[in-house]
DNA sequence: GTCTATAATTTGATAGAC
DNA sequence: GTCTATCAAATTATAGAC
């Protein structure tokens, strides 16, 4: 049982940090969710730390995974940029609330040093992955900048979107990405 | 004494809250920081929710305040968007750390309903003032939705720039909005 | 693996003296 | 306006029984 309960801790945890940050997520909170006591929180991840780490790098795995590979995309004849974008929107939709690395990134000042290193990586490997995608599509040129755009901008969609609990605020911005002015 | 005291605890709330968001700060550190009391605090704003909101109108009508008036820039001859890329950029140099509103934007579903609402206006005043420049530069048609897009790409590049304790990141980020793709 | 019990700290807020 | 003193609640974390 200890790998679903592993789980279910990692699943409470991201829906509790995605709606209110760090701070927002307490053992008790957890152990209540899911019927048991803080303590045996505590037996699966010893610290808050530990948690907050496991969080954001599960988090980060999903994510990635979700996207799939950028070159198979292309030769599928999907628009990887297009398959990003969606990947973004479908977890401002299903699930509720921001982005978890998007928050955690705006609290990263007051994070424990674990945290913030796997906060880190999710931008890291979205912006690796972003920039694969366009040079993929033949921009070789400024790669890495539209890749550090594209990310900037959806993190932002979301916010907006969060801040003004209207989808149509993530769609009207990211159109940006989509429709590029001319 | 009165109104210089009020003047420096929304300093140090809003400097607290930039780093952590809402959670982050307390009456006592606050009154520490600043060389009194907690209960000197309560004096002044007499719950937290009601020092919250103060923070958040404060910041906004500060930010707001210090664009000017777009029609005044475009007759000057300076193009309002630089301006208002300029607006957050300082934001994320000269003091450290997260926009406020960006910062309790993405917190939005925790906090207090008048903090809700004074960090939702952040955004409407903010896309209403985009929307205004845009028009006067002569973009008639989707002006609401560049102003959307403005302000995400900015919250989202302050967000990325933090993460990656990098300014570069912001102004890689920016020049999608000051030399859009083509 | 989960429980009870508890320690040590921090939190928002209030009462009342000066 | 600021202070001391205090409260009730919540927090992370640990010890030890089962």
């Amino acid at each position: 049982m200890s790998d679903d309960r592993e789980a279910a801790i990692l699943q409470v945890a991201e829906d509790m940090v995605r709606q209110g940050g760090y701070n927002s997520f307490s053992f008790r909170n957890i152990a209540a969710a899911i019927g048991i006591k803080s303590s045996s929180v505590h037996y699966h991840f010893s610290t808050k730390e530990d948690l907050g780490a496991a969080v954001a790098k599960h988090y980060t795995d999903k994510f990635i995974d979700s996207l799939g590979n950028s070159d198979e995309l292309i030769a599928a004849g999907k628009d990887p940029i297009n398959v990003y974008v969606k990947g973004f929107r479908k977890a401002l939709s299903e699930d509720k609330g921001m982005c978890l690395c998007g928050m955690l990134g705006a609290e990263v000042e007051v994070l424990p040093e674990r945290v913030v290193a796997e906060t880190r990586q999710f931008f890291t490997r979205n912006i690796a992955w972003l920039e694969k995608a366009y040079r993929g599509l033949g921009h070789t040129k400024g790669a890495k900048e539209k890749a550090v755009q594209a990310v900037s901008l959806l993190e932002g969609a979301m916010l907006t979107s969060n801040v003004m609990d209207e989808m149509r605020f993530f769609d009207m911005a990211a159109k940006l990405l989509t429709k590029p002015a001319h």
